[in-house]
RNA sequence: GGGUGAUUAGCUCAGUUGGCUAGAGCACUUCUCUUACAAAGAAGGGGUCACUGGUUCGAGUCCAGUAUCACCCACCA
């Protein structure tokens, strides 16, 4: 029966379907029956700002693999997706979309522009959740989260109120990063420096004041309550202490002079100008020194009242007054440009400014009664020494976990309110003030709500365990506690692999810990998986404005899936930035091409009746050769994947599926003459390689796994395993390895014209060795040896035995048996000798480090009595390998 | 200022706890329409593993230092 397929595989044609099969099917929901094991990932949420770019596709091929591995080992298995409303983001987003038609958010008003926000991020999610499709992603839609639905709602006001009666969450006043455009506080990793050239100011407040200061914004010096020093400054030593006071441009001050080890005696005068209310350094060291705070700036940029003709003014503008009215009087000592940096919105790149506000914020520092640890505590142990009776976090790659320490050791407070629109409104209610923390709105009318919004990562931050909840009424708080009953959240949590790019590590990795041990009590995940970022071919990052975006839904069309994605895992390591071009995921494609011409050929020889029982004594040592070749593979592979090798992993296999078992075992295949047997390992060593693919390439596989008419679909399959492998496979491996050098070798000599066409050359195989090979077809062996070098025109005529010693030949003995190759002609005798006096010189030196060791009491001592045997063993061989080595050197 | 990583073929990168002749893809050269695949096949060229020392029987791999590049954190009053 001779099926006719197309030459060429056309991802576009069948993708599509059979990803809706799958769907339909519910195989990508987790198997109701957990005894082989469970497993889950959960995918961390696109935002729904738009569409996905390279860094999306290549976790989610990561964590495909992941999955689609572990399903295929039987385990119960589950992939949530979902999507984030990233607050600020989106919102930043849509205002850019409705000023186009002139509108800003507050003419829209709070209702109608959110309305705006959640039509553009239904619309976002639509894209994304498609594209996600288009990868190939069997991950469970039937679960779908999104971090503002209904459920999540719940769990986020549920914990909020935990740690509101746990004392965690206080309202408090401090200088935050103001962005006067936004109109919104930035966390302190939303900030970004840029690096600007400024003048410096040095200069006196009054022509009285005994110290000269320095500074790059004078207008806030009009709420300067202190002066500080270095305290081993022997210039201002005498003044430390006192308050005096001053006249700076009409304004009164009064300056305590203080002392703080973390002022630099040689930048500008040495003497900094303390201003609490407009520099994060100087608010902590008003804390410290228990100063007055004065604000001077308010939330719109603009000079506060009561700073005489200043106020109203912006503070550019004060700046320019002050400096003028300060150089009238002659206090300006000099004027010089420095090179500083400018904090700016990541947002919307308006310059930040620092002001104090009343702001919610999570205490990370204090005890929780439950745990006996505070919040950073928590968070430390849990990726330092375990916590709760789990191992610790694993971090791939654990040089991260560095950073991770440093960063959570500094933590301070976390700033959780927003003051924007979109996102969960803070859970808080006052009435005639009166305060309400609640999961519900108060009854009563007269409550109203928080109008800031939470930190986004607030609810990223319960995403492990928000998305293992059903629907609301699942989640509880009972005694203080958070429960959420549902039989996911107890099956699938923790969850097994957190998998993302290192550029959220302390964003998002480290707030799902701190939140998940406060609320569950528990860790989020056992690993960390940190994928590097996607860059252009030349290293840039991938940017709209530079134009080098490569989009990953045009590569699908063009390539396919199964290419794009083997592109981002082939040559990424993880935490290691990965170089992508459009030749890289051609290449793929060829491949992709490969594997189905490899289906194709052998769905073409298939033959209707069932092949009958297969006598493996009639293998052949090619046969031998792949299906031990085989099984190595099937180890390395699985072995790669359980260590998040991934790359490793499918090069091995690309590897084998393009250089062994296509160039080298099918060519065989087309001349040999036990076809019975050669059809079926072709057909077996094709299953299994379609299973060891497919977690990274599901479409082709399972195109030609349906093809092969398998009646079940290719995804729930099992994972192969592998036998023990007998030192008698291993050696036919190695005698073939050997003979298809040798046949090179000739050939290439034939090219060079160093071997007459014409001349009969003979491979003359030893016969003394031969019951090695007990259940070898020694005929079957030349048979197909011959066919090789006429398939390959050699020149060489014939392999044989021979039951005398062959003088003046190469000779070589492999894995038992001694190989005879006439010289003359055939081989350069100076290259041969060099590359026998370097192996000789290699196996020298092994054969004296392993004496050594063997010599060594120390080792003989320590060492258990089968590693020491072994050794011995090896010496032995590896002894008598080098004698023969020497024999044959002197016999050139 | 503090930290992390990188440096391997023309380009992009692999290389596990040190171990046998350092690999792949692309590019390059030569040959081949051979009935799975020209998106192919066969063969080949190309490397002082950044540099200098050290440990070791043995170093791309471990240690110390140097150089260059990249990134992260802090801060620049």
């Amino acid at each position: 029966m001779n099926k006719e397929l197309p030459k060429i595989y056309e991802p576009k044609k069948v993708e599509k379907e059979i990803y809706t099969a799958w769907e339909k099917d519910g195989f990508f929901q987790p198997d109701k029956n957990t005894a082989n094991g469970k497993y889950s990932i959960v995918m961390p949420p696109p935002n729904v700002t738009g569409t996905l770019h390279m860094g999306h596709a290549a976790m989610l091929a990561i964590e495909d693999i992941l999955i689609r591995y572990n399903r295929m080992q039987g385990k119960s298995t589950l992939w949530i997706p979902g999507t984030d409303h990233a607050a600020i983001a989106t919102q930043t987003k849509v205002e850019k979309i409705i000023k186009e038609e002139g509108l800003t958010r507050h003419q829209l008003g709070r209702e109608k522009f959110l309305e705006r926000v959640r039509q553009f991020a239904q619309q976002s999610h639509d894209t994304i959740s498609e594209q996600v499709r288009a990868m190939g992603s069997s991950c469970d839609w039937s679960r779908e989260a999104y971090t503002l639905d209904e459920t999540r709602t719940k769990v986020v006001r549920t914990v909020f109120k935990m740690m509101h009666d746990d004392g965690l969450i206080y309202r408090g006043d401090r200088v935050v990063n103001w962005c006067p455009r936004c109109k919104s506080t930035l966390a302190d990793d939303e900030v970004e420096h840029k690096t600007q050239k400024a003048p410096l100011y040095t200069f006196k407040y009054d022509k009285n004041f005994p110290i000269t200061i320095a500074t790059t914004r004078p207008e806030t010096k009009l709420g300067d309550t202190a002066v500080a020093v270095n305290p081993s400054d022997e210039r201002y030593k005498k003044y430390v202490g006192q308050t005096l006071s001053a006249d700076f441009c009409g304004k009164k001050l009064n300056l305590k002079i203080i002392a703080d080890r973390n002022i630099e005696m040689d930048f500008g005068t040495g003497a900094l100008g303390v201003t609490p209310a407009h520099s994060m350094i100087d608010w902590k060291m008003a804390k410290e020194h228990d100063l007055e705070i004065v604000k001077v700036i308010d939330e719109d940029g603009n000079i506060k009242e009561g700073f005489a003709e200043f106020s109203g003014k912006s503070a550019k503008e004060a700046r320019k007054m002050i400096v003028e009215k300060l150089s009238q009087q002659n206090l300006i000592e000099k004027e010089e440009e420095i090179e500083n940096n400018l904090s700016v919105c990541y947002r919307c790149g308006t310059s930040i400014e620092p002001l104090p506000s009343l702001q919610w914020f999570v205490d990370v520092n204090k005890k929780i009664s439950r745990h006996g640890k505070s919040l950073k505590e928590l968070s430390l142990a849990a990726v330092s020494s375990g916590v709760f009776d789990r191992e610790k976090i694993q971090i791939i790659p654990e040089r991260f976990e560095k950073d991770y320490f440093r960063w959570m050791e500094n933590l301070q407070d976390w700033c959780i309110s927003r003051q924007i629109w979109f996102g969960h409104q803070i859970p808080v209610w006052y009435k005639d003030g009166e305060t309400f923390v609640g999961i519900e709105e108060p009854a009563g009318d007269e409550w109203i709500q928080d109008t800031d919004t939470l930190d986004t990562w607030f609810s990223s931050g319960m995403w492990t365990f928000s998305t293992l909840a059903n629907n609301p009424e699942q989640i509880k708080l009972e005694n203080g506690k958070l429960i959420i009953d549902s039989e996911d959240f107890r099956n699938f949590h923790p969850t097994d692999v957190l998998e993302t790019g290192y550029d959220i590590l302390f964003f998002w990795i480290a707030r799902m810990i701190l939140m998940t041990t406060y609320a569950i009590g528990d860790i989020p995940f056992k690993n960390v998986y940190l994928h590097g970022l996607v860059r252009d071919d030349k290293g840039k990052k991938m940017s709209k404005s530079l134009g080098n975006v490569i989009d990953p839904l045009d590569m699908i069309a063009k390539y396919g899936t199964d290419a794009t994605r083997l592109s981002l895992v082939i040559g990424s390591t993880p935490g290691n930035d990965l170089k992508l071009s459009e030749e890289k995921i051609e290449s793929f494609r060829n491949f992709t091409n490969k594997i189905w011409n490899i289906g194709r050929y052998i769905i073409s020889n298939q033959t209707k009746e069932k092949t009958g029982q297969i006598e493996c004594k009639n293998f052949t040592l090619a046969d031998n050769w792949i299906l031990s070749k085989l099984q190595e593979v099937v180890m390395q592979v699985t072995d790669d994947i359980e260590k998040f090798r991934f790359s490793q992993a499918s090069e091995k296999l690309h590897d084998f599926t393009w250089s062994e078992f296509a160039d080298w075992y099918l060519e065989i295949a087309k001349f040999e003459d036990n076809k019975t047997e050669k059809q079926w390992v072709l057909e077996n060593v094709l299953d299994t390689i379609l299973r060891l693919w497919h977690p990274f390439m599901p479409f082709v596989t399972e195109t030609i796994w349906k093809e092969l008419d398998r009646k079940k679909s290719l995804i729930n399959e099992k994972w192969p395993t592998t036998d023990a492998q007998t030192e008698n496979t291993v050696a036919h491996e190695k005698l073939f390895d050997f003979i298809r050098e040798i046949i090179i070798a000739i050939r290439n000599a034939r090219i060079e014209n160093k071997i007459d066409l014409k001349k009969e050359i003979s491979i003359l195989i030893s016969t003394e060795n031969q019951k090695d090979y007990q259940g070898t077809n020694t005929q079957k062996l030349i048979q197909e040896q011959e066919i090789i070098i006429k398939k390959l025109r050699t020149g060489v005529s014939s392999i044989g035995f021979t039951d005398t010693k062959i003088e003046n030949s190469i000779t070589r003995t492999i894995a038992g048996l001694t190989i005879y190759i006439p010289l003359e002609g055939l081989v350069d005798v100076k290259k041969e000798k060099e590359k026998i006096t370097k192996e000789i010189e290699s196996i020298e030196k092994f054969v004296g480090g392993l004496r050594g060791r063997l010599e060594n009491a120390d080792f003989v001592a320590k060492a258990p009595a089968q590693v020491i045997n072994q050794q011995k063993e090896t010496l032995a061989k590896k002894q008598t390998e080098l004698a023969e080595l020497k024999k044959h050197l002197s016999s050139l």
